[in-house]
DNA sequence: CATGAATGAGGGTTCATTCAT
DNA sequence: AATGAATGAACCCTCATTCAT
């Protein structure tokens, strides 16, 4: 975590900070990123970042936290959606929101796919994510579809889960490239649009009920 | 491309380098890859590393050209499949080829998927990896499956082809992963179980008919 | 020499700052011994210490200071040693009482010890210690003892001197080893028990009369 | 232990380095010492450094390895000592051959001296130090001393042993600066010299029999 | 054609010291 | 008087690449 220095830093100087640590870690894997890079784009002295951080790690380990919980943030500003109804209305609100944290915070949501596949060079923090991360959840969820009866009792759920994630990963990118976005266009807008109403309808038609004929 | 005089090399050393080298790629991102290494594993001078390739980028680039070229010839190999008959057989069996690629070349596989994911630190090739992904051919195949009456003419043809991609980039590892499989298994064995021809028919059976009860 | 401020400073903060300086320049050579670790450890700020001093070298003067004069002290807390007698009671009232600030200010002693065989990054600060060491005390001291006729008329005084300084350096250390003590031993009793007045008395009596039969 | 590019150097570039390199290491304690310092005033390039060494310890292991090297031939080169006859004959060898070392190479005197004083920070080492060291030896060879009737029965072995190791490791020094010499002195004729011999028969004398009279 | 020494920029990190608050 | 953020030089070490032999 950082030290107080970086909390206390005013605003302007700490989001610039982190703003560049942010592109440097989304563009490059974490042993490439480069702390030498991030000060000198930042203006700042190479010994000032030692004063806000305690090592290349503890920036890396903040900027995960922060979009876990930035992502978190995103999800609490969505109207809520029970899991009580049909399963896949929420598996709906579920990719919607990942669009949304995707478009709000395109450099935390690549630092975190990164975070996955890149396998970060210290084992326990992998492992953290690995338990924290979509993948049991979505088998818990359909496992329980299966018992509501939302899904089919054929399914392989471990199978489904795992297309379901792979889908999950890329479709906040998918989605800003298919509908020509950009980070600053207006969310509440965006989404409202009958345009991407329907690729979300059509993404869980397809999960839903497949694309044969 | 490597120079003649790695061409005219002795199977064995040339042999020797690349799988080295392959190793090297696959474990690590580009930029962390090390020459270095390589040469000291592979016995070389480092010097000799010169004479063969131009810098490290020309390596690079001829592996992730052997990796396309032995994805082809995997292909080659399997009994081949007419795209006339069902759609949905022909998928199964590219997808079944990506997993037989995946399992006769893990390094080569794992190389060029990276490729894919850390994003490749020259641009141009980024950008011609991306070209020649498999995007657009799923679009094309399921731009025909509509025609044939394969494909649901509802289907997001583009939606739908992100979706098999983003499942075909990962499925490899999974099958590896969900099977408990060795690389030296023997490969006709592991494909012909039951096991192995189940997961497959399952895949194809979401992609088809969805998961929805 | 300390700034006012210093001297002005509460006892207890003074001490604690000192404590920790003395710990600190008595595990380590002066310039690995960190004042970043000196504040941090002491819980003052960065600035305050310079506030208190106007280097690192200031308080390491300080520091060697405090050495010579708790040296001092301790030698003033003995009861008193008159020279006229035997010298070699004298020479013996005076390793125990080295012995004795080793025991009281084992910091103090390790950092004057430093001092003699790290040589000190300053070197007028080092011909100082040099020229203030014990050597011409020893000496002059040997030299009354040849008029006196405790010492041997064909006695190297220039060798026996350093003969002793070169024990005396080190003596305090090796009693503390040889006897197992520990810096809150009761001082008195140590001293007191047979066991040190033996080590001392042989001590005495191999520079007296050697260790040949 | 340097890597062959640095054995196969030219000797004067060889030679060149190793001398500032022990210059180094024997005016600074190990963490002081810099490689940076080292081949800014060898003129050669870091990266070089670390072609000839694994790293700062491996140089400094060998020049601790050189150190005991280089007393042992200068001890070789010797007219060889038996042990049989008077112990103190003996003795006077030792520091003889200590004195000539001192003299041949005080450079690598200095750092072996330190590796002692200064506590080697990789604790392996100092704990391999201290079992060559020759406290041990002194011990035994006073306890065979005892036995053989030159030493008298009623000294504190140990204790003497710590006067004769603490005399030993200064004695160098101190024979240099007494007899005014300089390293390129002619070491034969040093030593044949009336003065030398007699500085060195009254070094034993005194420990033989003490300085009372 | 093979070799492997030489290079120097760049990496992360620590430190004593300054100075505005 | 006290604070603690800012600084930048220095540390050890790694790397891709070159070039003389």
């Amino acid at each position: 975590m950082p030290k107080e220095t970086f909390t206390n830093l005013p605003d302007h100087k700490r989001n610039r900070i982190l703003r560049i640590a942010i592109r440097e870690f989304a563009e490059k894997p974490y042993d490439v990123a480069s702390i030498s890079n991030i000060v000198r784009e930042a203006g700042i002295a190479k010994g000032s970042f030692y004063q806000y951080f305690e090592d290349k790690q503890d920036l890396y380990r903040y900027l995960i936290e922060l979009g876990t919980e930035e992502r978190l943030n995103v999800i609490k500003a969505l109207p809520a959606q029970d899991l009580s109804g049909d399963l896949f209305v929420y598996i709906r609100w579920l990719f919607q929101s990942s669009v949304y944290f995707e478009l709000k915070e395109p450099g935390l949501a690549q630092v975190a796919y990164r975070a996955f596949v890149d396998e970060v060079p210290f084992p326990e923090m992998a492992e953290e994510l690995r338990r924290r991360g979509p993948t049991q959840f979505f088998k818990q969820l359909l496992t329980q579809g299966v018992h509501h009866g939302d899904i089919s009792p054929w399914a392989d759920v471990d199978l489904a889960a795992f297309i379901m994630e792979a889908t999950y990963y890329q479709f906040g990118r998918y989605f800003v490239q298919r509908l020509n976005l950009t980070a600053d266009a207006d969310l509440e807008q965006t989404f409202a649009s009958a345009e991407a109403q329907e690729l979300l309808n059509n993404l869980i038609r397809i999960l839903q009920k497949g694309i044969g004929d």
